[in-house]
DNA sequence: CTGAAAGCGCTTACAG
DNA sequence: CTGAAAGCGCTTACAG
């Protein structure tokens, strides 16, 4: 920035209002300094920046990496929110923290972040509360137990529950059963999607006057598969299968085949909060809804550079996922 | 840390040689300033650090995200180089970056990074070319086409498809075909793995008397659905299948099912370069070659902490994938 | 073993 | 519109 402010015959000072763009500055000045820039090739320096700044313009994406699997589903979050924040020139980065708060405390205190956008939200979680005592601006997609007042964007689960047993329902189906994740230790047992969801096919069925059924198991093909075996024996007579719990999706299917019973000629499936990628991994496609990692990922920035930059705050908090059709859900067939 | 240093009634040089251990402070000196430290709660700001030093003790773990997916295989490279990095007091962080290196340049020139661990090395690769001439310290997992001289550490292909085609052949197959992926772009078509994993096929089918097939598909199960449906068509001899496109591998399964063709009965599969979650997400579940990227990630974080620290370099530079027994391979059956 | 001081490369009141 | 100067919070020769 010397060499620059030498070249352009001004002081480093005026070289760094151009940079920023923060005073005025005659349009004559402006043309010899970014000459000069651009001869020398500058660019300015981050890290200095940030220390007299106080602000390194790097956003972290706290993910518990060690608890959750970052599957393509999840990467839709982390991808939109990179794109977001890099429109305002902002890094966002990803950045596996431990779900007791430690490292995430750890993180900030090295004052090498602005903010946190905080994913995977437990009900009762620690890292919000080492988030709000030290004072870190974030965002949270996800929501704890009372989120009221707290910075959030989060799945709609009612709305997508609704949905799918709309859908459900449509085709001709009463006897449907909701699979979740099992938690893979006893914290997740809090993991707010889950809970939440659970509730709202609980709540939905009850208006519709169905009987819910609720299954866990664990997340992969193996827990499908059990999961489909446990469910036969206790509601023979379901006729569709909501999941929740994308890389157990196709254990169900398979599951299901073994006994002899064919998705969706026999049992429809929908697949709940997950991509388009993973549904048609299966065969047949699956019918999934599709989670808004896209648009949530997006709102998380907002919502946090809205903390940081006083832009205005997204009013948008709650986005729902949508049906996309495939082949694995049907009409309900009358069964033994 | 002039707090510190004033509560320890020392100078702020000798609390940093006591945060950094740089230099011999006497016990009594030391004591009192952790005391201040813990008292405190002090952190040194690694900002500021990072000026002093010019050295942000941070890693790039360069990603064209737009041109691959990150599926849970690719994860397993970055989470292995960032405890490898951690264990080392480095910072690994995953960086989205263009294939054509101007992205990266970028990311250079900001000073932001200390060095870089690049993924999907391509045969002839402009961020490579990038990162030479800008001088920076770098890594690559996978190979330009002439790596000679150059940091790498990569998948031994030649290894990894004797061993496929040795476990193939032991099991009575020898009319075998190799499915790899097709490039997403005209650029990926020398995509080093790709290139590296089908002159592996080619040679040792040669050197074995086997007459090799090869055959590309989408990253994705209708893309194996399809690639199932030609090989039928071009040879339906073959009685197993190697598969370098782990997308792709649940639609070859579905694909030959269709036809009549029972996996492993009919035909075996064997799904390369993958990871153990991916094999067992399908039914039967995989036989897989896993990827070593819990090996390599690591390996590559050393490679590249041995230019900026002078450690030494490891001197192991490819690895073989392993072979894990699934339900997909079986010994092959004389058909018509 | 410890300290005074320069300096990392910028930003930002403040003055003009 | 432009500049001189302080300061961001550390590290690191250098001197003692």
């Amino acid at each position: 920035m010397r060499e620059v402010a030498e070249r352009a015959g001004v002081s480093i000072a005026t070289v760094s209002f151009v940079v920023n763009n923060t005073k005025p500055v005659s349009p004559a000045t402006r043309e010899r300094i970014e000459a000069a820039m651009a001869e020398l090739g500058f660019r300015r320096n981050v890290v200095a920046r940030a220390l007299a700044s106080r602000r390194t313009r790097i956003l972290a994406m706290a993910y518990p990496a060690l608890q959750h699997r970052l599957g393509s589903t999840a990467m839709s979050f982390v991808t939109s929110a990179a794109s977001a924040a890099s429109e305002r020139e902002y890094h966002l980065v990803l950045w596996p923290v431990d779900n007791d708060g430690v490292e995430l405390t750890e993180l900030i205190r090295q004052g090498l972040v602005d903010g946190i956008v905080l994913m995977e939200v437990l009900l009762d979680d620690a890292r919000v509360d080492a988030l709000i005592s030290t004072g870190t601006p974030y965002a949270m997609i996800g929501r704890t137990a009372d989120p009221a007042g707290l910075p959030y964007v989060d799945i709609d689960f009612d709305a997508t529950v609704d949905t799918a047993l709309d859908h459900l329902q449509s085709l001709g189906h009463r006897e449907i059963a909701f699979v979740s994740e099992r938690p893979p230790s006893e914290e997740f047992r809090a993991y707010g999607a889950k809970v939440r969801a659970e509730a709202a096919f609980r709540g939905s069925c009850e208006r519709r006057g169905l009987e819910p059924i609720i299954l866990e198991c664990a997340q992969n093909a193996a827990g499908g598969r059990k999961a489909a075996g446990e469910l036969l024996q206790a509601r023979p007579r379901t006729t569709a299968v909501v999941i929740m719990n994308e890389h157990a999706a196709f254990g169900v299917v398979s599951g299901l085949a073994r006994s002899g019973v064919r998705v969706p000629e026999d049992v429809s499936l929908l697949s709940v909060s997950t991509s388009s990628d993973m549904g048609a991994m299966a065969d047949p496609v699956l019918t999934i809804m599709r989670s808004p990692g896209i648009h949530l990922g997006r709102l998380a920035v907002q919502l946090l550079l809205s903390q940081l930059d006083g832009g205005e705050a997204p009013s948008t908090r709650l986005l729902p996922c949508e049906l996309h059709q495939g082949e694995s859900t049907a009409p309900a067939r009358v069964r033994g």
